[in-house]
DNA sequence: TCTATTTGACCCCT
DNA sequence: AGGGGTCAAATAGA
């Protein structure tokens, strides 16, 4: 599993490798982690299985080779990670439901020329297939290219205790143009223990906040990790020029928790389909001035996650 | 006002 | 000619 070394990359480059007593432990509670993770894949996998997912690689010319196609059919519309924009839709010879055409949200600003095609090609079971023709070169946090997530800054991490790596997705969209996308902070805090993980996302388009997707690896303690499932946390995202919390513990409609029986109609909650519930839950919350959007995900659909729009 | 989606037009290929 | 992919004007929404 690609993403999976790279994990233990990201633990080696972590700072709480340096101390080498215990790094050995940490790669322990990692490979540990990695193994559950695993069989949580099995479970999604199994509970997944009218979302049979294959690579269909068309038949080309050697010059055409490095734009392959990817076709993949899934059981429900899931977000890629990628932002795209819709620029058509097609009534197909035969088919029952139109094909629907995407490409890059980054096509003019960095020239990315990845597309994609949509089209239900099943009503009972849902039946979707996704085509992808060609390779993203934008300039996102999260592209094809994941075997590069250990610069992800995490501090604060104290190496003598246990800790589960937690991925916290989120989308963030800045209305205000005062606030500087470039950086943005997540603290997570734990009201039993105050323990606080912080990272920094650099959101490398400026130009367009709206579309970033930004992602966070941060380290709770294992005690604490129950707590995660039952019990909002609390959250700040700061930007430089304002610090704001955007989940607010006390008050419970700022969090909304969501399990595999909701129905999601937003490609990007389409993840919770994704989890089995009590064991990767997803949390969504919305704060007025920054629109911002977030969920939690185990390892395990994470790396399911990962592997989905992955290409050659 | 700015960005995303919708939808008929247009264009290329067979 | 017509099927499928893309364009772009109109429209929607934040």
């Amino acid at each position: 599993m690609g993403s999976s070394s790279s994990w233990v990359a990201a633990a080696a480059n972590h700072p709480m490798g340096s101390s080498s007593s215990s790094s050995s432990e940490w790669e322990k509670v990692m490979i540990g982690e990695l193994n559950r993770g695993r069989e949580v894949a099995d479970q999604l996998r199994l509970m997944l299985r009218h979302t049979h997912t294959h690579t269909d690689v068309l038949p080309a010319d050697h010059a055409q080779e490095k734009f392959r196609n990817i076709n993949k059919e899934t059981g429900s519309l899931f977000e890629d990670g990628h932002a795209w924009r819709k620029y058509g839709q097609k009534v197909i010879l035969n088919a029952k439901h139109p094909r629907n055409y995407f490409r890059c949200t980054h096509k003019f600003d960095q020239g990315c020329q990845a597309t994609k095609q949509v089209q239900k090609i099943e009503d009972d079971p849902p039946l979707f297939r996704t085509t992808y023709h060609a390779q993203h070169t934008c300039k996102n946090l999260f592209n094809s290219s994941h075997h590069h997530h250990h610069h992800i800054i995490m501090q604060d991490a104290p190496a003598e205790d246990h800790y589960s790596p937690i991925m916290w997705s989120f989308a963030a969209t800045h209305h205000d143009s005062d606030h500087d996308p470039k950086t943005t902070s997540v603290v997570i805090n734990n009201d039993s223990s105050c323990s606080t993980a912080t990272a920094d996302i650099s959101n490398t388009n400026s130009t367009n906040a709206a579309a970033g997707r930004h992602h966070a690896v941060v380290l709770l303690k294992q005690e604490n990790k129950e707590l995660l499932h039952h019990q909002p946390q609390m959250m700040k995202s700061s930007s430089s020029s304002s610090d704001a919390t955007f989940v607010c513990p006390d008050d419970p409609t700022s969090l909304t928790k969501f399990d595999s029986s909701t129905t999601m109609s937003s490609g990007h909650h389409e993840l919770g389909a994704f989890s089995p519930a009590g064991s990767s839950d997803v949390y969504s919350s919305t704060e007025s001035t920054h629109s911002m959007e977030m969920d939690m995900m185990s390892m395990a659909a994470f790396d399911d996650f990962l592997d989905l729009p992955t290409l050659p």
